[in-house]
RNA sequence: GGAGAGGUGUCAGAGUGGUCGAAUGAGCCAGCUUGGAAAGCUGGUGUACUCGCAAGGGUACCGAGGGUUCGAAUCCCUCCUUCUCCGCCA
């Protein structure tokens, strides 16, 4: 969420930067001021009427001590009629302040000045390439079909239990996952990140404060008895452990990991182009969350994106790095960079990771604030990756390394599934 | 799920209608003291919004949200949460 008085100074700048996102409704802008001046004038009134209120009931209590009764009932009577009028002043404010919160959640963030711009997929900009598109034998199939030819993904069985996009993983299907899961657990470990093991429901005040609601309402499974929602990342419990905190600055950058299931409902989406693991309801996933101060945020996101980068090159992973164009970037982000891994039988490239900086907007709405030795509490920065998902990294694997004596396990991963070959 | 008792600042803990943004202690920071440290002494030590060039004001916050009152940490209602006992159960 952006601050209205960042907006208030900055009108021009947010205007050409919202502009650069593609934002459609600028004209909110002038009313968000306009709406805001409105509300300080108001609070200004208001305040000034209950300070005098205040003081007068002071009075009254100085008078009653000294058993002036006549003369506190005389005060109170005074004090007691300009109550309506503050009631008034007060319900308008109330209101303007819910309005205001109406606009300014409707502000995606603010692009970074390196984000290239444009509007589709299309534009978005490819930072780098690394690897070699691996040599199929002639009949390579897709993972779907090496899932049921070697039985370790069972699609049919997952939608008799619970529905599409909930597969059964079996045997060495399995085992891979956790191979994967405790890989990537390991890794992050290595590079400083504390691992959590949060919950994977969450409620209404987590889901504001990551910017899933009340945007992305219809994406999140919504446990209506008990209104939680299940998790379509861990960036959200995660991120959430630090609403309304105040680092301490000299503990800037906290690095915290998770591993948790996340689920999506994905409404509407199905064809050929998510069939098979391309795209789940559920799926596993390995989260990097970072708070940092805000003169590090931009050097800490390509830290991040390095860290990605070292894993798809340890799975031995074709991949590519984008830089997402201003008008493809989530609604919440400043910067993104999206991973993605060659599939070999598919012929495509599927995203595998994102990593976005989120500047203020995740920290204004969380209260996540840090602190020095002088000087007030500032909004830092938060940023998190995927690190990485699973699904499409067992979808590019097995469509990558088929050959005629199985899937060929990378090594990295030998230690931890305790076979070679599927 | 049932019964009871609680939720106060960084922490411990007082406060049951006005003198309470909140005693006291600890912690932390700064200064004094010291060869240096400990101890001791002195002072300081929340957040947000808002008015003001500034100095300095105002408002709100004692789990959250409502209500009663001239006035609420204190009384009432709803919710959340913690503890104890009972029930159920990985």
């Amino acid at each position: 969420m952006l601050q209205v008085s960042y907006i208030r100074e900055n009108r021009d700048k947010v205007l050409e930067r919202l502009a650069f996102k593609r934002f459609k409704q600028p004209e909110l802008i002038d009313q968000v001021i306009s709406l805001d001046e409105q509300r300080r004038s108001t609070q200004t009134q208001l305040e000034s009427l209950v300070a005098e209120a205040n003081a007068g009931a002071k009075q009254i209590g100085d008078l009653m001590r000294q058993g002036l009764k006549q003369e506190a009932e005389a005060l109170k009577a005074k004090t007691s009629s300009s109550k309506e009028q503050t009631k008034v002043l007060a319900d308008r404010l109330a209101e303007m302040e819910t309005q205001l919160h109406n606009y300014l959640v409707q502000f995606p963030n603010l692009p970074h000045q390196s984000v290239p711009e444009g509007s589709t997929p299309e534009e978005n900009v490819t930072v780098f390439e690394h690897g070699e598109f691996p040599l199929l034998p002639e009949n390579a199939l897709p993972h779907w079909e090496l899932a049921s030819k070697y039985d370790i993904i069972d699609f049919e069985l997952g939608n008799k239990i619970a529905g599409a996009g909930f597969p059964v993983y079996k045997g060495k299907g399995a085992k891979l996952q956790r191979a994967l899961i405790n890989f990537f657990l390991d890794q992050a470990e290595i590079a400083g990140y504390r691992e959590m093991q949060p919950p994977i429901v969450v409620n209404e005040a987590s889901g504001f404060g990551t910017g899933q609601l009340p945007d992305k309402e219809g994406q999140m499974y919504h446990i209506t008895g008990d209104n939680l929602y299940l998790i379509p990342t861990a960036e959200v419990p995660i991120t959430n452990l630090y609403r309304d905190v105040i680092v301490k600055e000299d503990e800037l950058p906290v690095k915290n990991c998770a591993y948790t299931p996340c689920f999506r409902r994905e409404a509407g989406s199905y064809g050929a182009h998510v069939r098979g693991l391309n795209r789940l309801h559920q799926f596993d996933k390995v989260e990097i969350v970072q708070v940092v101060h805000p003169d590090s945020s931009y050097e800490v996101l390509e830290e991040m994106s390095s860290y990605v980068q070292s894993l798809l090159q340890a799975l031995e992973l074709p991949y590519r790095v984008l830089s997402l164009c201003s008008g493809d970037m989530s609604f919440t982000s400043a910067k993104t960079y999206d991973m993605e891994a060659w599939c070999a039988a598919q012929a495509r490239w599927l995203e595998v990771s994102s990593v976005s900086n989120f500047e203020t907007y995740q920290s204004n709405r969380l209260k996540l604030r840090y602190k020095g030795k002088e000087g007030k509490a500032q909004l830092a920065h938060t940023l998190n990756g995927s690190a990485l998902a699973l699904p499409r990294i067992v979808a590019s694997l097995l469509e990558n390394n088929q050959t005629d004596k199985g899937i060929k396990i990378p090594s990295v991963l030998v230690p931890y599934t305790g076979f070679e070959y599927i």
